[in-house]
DNA sequence: AATGAATGAATGACCATTCATTCATTTTGC
DNA sequence: GCAAAATGAATGAATGGTCATTCATTCATT
């Protein structure tokens, strides 16, 4: 006798809440303004999520997932951190073109003291910037001095936050180009050689 | 017969509000609690700022005014590149070890799509980049490719990204420590020459 | 008829903001 | 020098709204 759960409105939920939440940060971002924007009803959320917190944090963790769901397959078929930085990159500039309240999403909430990176996720970060390291140390690519926290900053922090200076025409009003990416790439390298 | 205004009552309200916003995000930092935490009445708050909102943006501003008051202050001074950057990322580090709840204040409010940077400040901002990008290129310290965003980015962003990378123990334990001092400016300047 | 997916009104707490009131200080009148 | 009147700084209860969460009810499917 079991329904069959329409997963198009555990979509519609994940769009809206992440959409609202860059719109009006966490607080602002309401189970009721969420579940009107999804087209559902409120008491629907409590199926799938204990809390907001919950639902707002899990969503967080899939999205990190899916970066370093990426950076883990880009650095098996890579020997060479160019080769690495570039389509992480291009990644990134993916996700800000096609799915930018995504980007905003991560953001906005890497940047929130009451939500933190889980436990795995961390677990993984960690063993791909220390990965990353010791590659581009051997190609000498990146100078001894560095730590895997500064592979971190340089690689995942960095990049997003030329996205955002963007998204916020602190500096320019221009969208995206191609040469933009380059000049991430380029600037990612440029720091890593020391 | 015009009484005195307690300073001090002003001076713990913007203390609180930043502890409350940094702890609990916009949202979450209540009037009520701001007030119950500077010991000050709920309505004593409206005698200075129009709404919450005011409070928080006013505060912002004040504290973007204290870094590029400081910026300029610096470059009136020097004429390499490197001696704006190891007096800027120890103003960071000063204030992060010594102000830990202010900076983390400006990390979550630049972040924020709801608070911009006001023109005022915004306008600093461009012509210091500008003025650091004319100075480098002329000592050959910054690459010729570079813009202005890119100086912001490596000078103001990447800093504050690595004091709060080590506040919130992503990749280390330790405290900030005068080595941390040396590597940001190391990884600035080899980040600026390309 | 039975099941359980989906709903949304109801709940109690808390929100930002207001403003009539209180209270400390200063000015005035003597 | 002092009491009374005037001032305006400071208060916090009151307001009307919104919040997250619950759960009795409805509705579609088996």
């Amino acid at each position: 006798m079991a329904k069959v759960i329409d997963e198009s409105k555990l979509l519609r939920i994940k769009e809206a809440a992440i959409e609202l939440v860059v719109q009006m940060g966490y607080g602002g971002a309401s189970i009721s303004a969420i579940a009107r924007h999804a087209n559902v009803a409120v008491g629907y959320l409590y199926r799938f999520y204990e809390s907001k917190y919950d639902l707002v944090s899990d969503l967080l963790d899939d999205k990190l997932k899916d970066i370093t769901g990426h950076l883990e397959v880009m650095m098996v078929q890579c020997s060479t951190i160019q080769q690495v930085i570039t389509p992480l990159v291009n990644y990134y500039f993916h996700l800000a073109q096609h799915q930018p309240h995504h980007i905003r999403f991560i953001y906005t909430l890497i940047n929130d003291y009451r939500f933190s990176i889980l436990p795995d996720q961390h677990q993984r970060i960690h063993g791909l910037c220390r990965q990353l390291l010791l590659i581009g140390q051997e190609t000498r690519e990146i100078a001894d001095v560095f730590t895997a926290e500064e592979i971190y900053l340089i690689t995942v922090i960095y990049p997003v936050e030329f996205i955002n200076v963007r998204f916020k025409q602190l500096f320019s009003e221009q969208t995206l180009s191609e040469d933009d990416k380059v000049r991430v790439v380029r600037l990612c390298m440029g720091a890593l050689k020391g």
